[in-house]
DNA sequence: CTCACCCGCTAGCTTTCCTTTGCATGTGCA
DNA sequence: TGCACATGCAAAGGAAAGCTAGCGGGTGAG
């Protein structure tokens, strides 16, 4: 998740695609200024609990943020989530040599034996 | 589209859901080599015109792209499209900084009048 | 036992995105 | 006039994303 090594283009268009959600941004700020666990961040961010898990399984998936079981003092499971250090250079070049390594697009090439 | 000043929240929404893309990755790509006319493009990338017109409709929403009408030698009204030299710089402290610039959710208030 | 918190999941609906298909317009050249 | 190539837009269907509502389970304190 730093600059180098670069990410994959597939990886790429997950991880944007995954930063690209006004809630999962406000997910990250409000993780970066101080982790939390699920509920306390869904009642700080004035969403459902349902709705934000939603959405931390997404930035976990993209590898955005991690999370991690912890027993409060009176015993309480509770999973606490903080955001990954990520660096990320985002320039016409850096987006074309991502775009190389993306998987090529289904050819449906009638001809073509199916591999 | 420079890094100073930052984007607002809103538009880094735009941008990056702009970005989240393998067919718009590809178009960068391409573009950052050459500019090309549509119907070029379209034949290089190997995708149908009309699928790649949509796409440089938001890559220009976005300010990624830029297009200006040219005539060819032989008369024919071609539209060159060309990247737009853009630098980001992701990481959990641009993006939180982003995240507060955000417009407010939809409060759906009961109580409160429409506006 | 009941209440207050914690965690998680899914069915179902709505909305947005992606892509194809088809039609229209204009120019130059044979 | 007909073909080749340029541009554009819109309808329509399917896929994916977003969100809500509802249900389930667990622990500790009163």
């Amino acid at each position: 998740m730093s600059d180098d090594p670069p990410l994959s283009g597939d990886d790429l268009v997950r991880v944007l695609g995954t930063l690209a959600n006004p809630h999962r941004m406000r997910v990250i700020a409000a993780l970066s200024r101080e982790r939390a666990y699920v509920s306390r961040l869904a009642r700080d961010l004035g969403i459902s609990r349902a709705l934000l898990q939603v959405h931390l399984r997404k930035l976990t998936a993209a590898g955005l943020v991690s999370a991690h079981l912890e027993l409060s003092e009176d015993g309480k499971a509770m999973k606490y989530y903080e955001v990954e250090p990520f660096v990320l250079r985002l320039t016409p070049g850096t987006i074309a040599a991502a775009a190389r390594t993306l998987t090529p697009p289904e050819t449906v090439d009638p001809h073509r034996a199916e591999r």
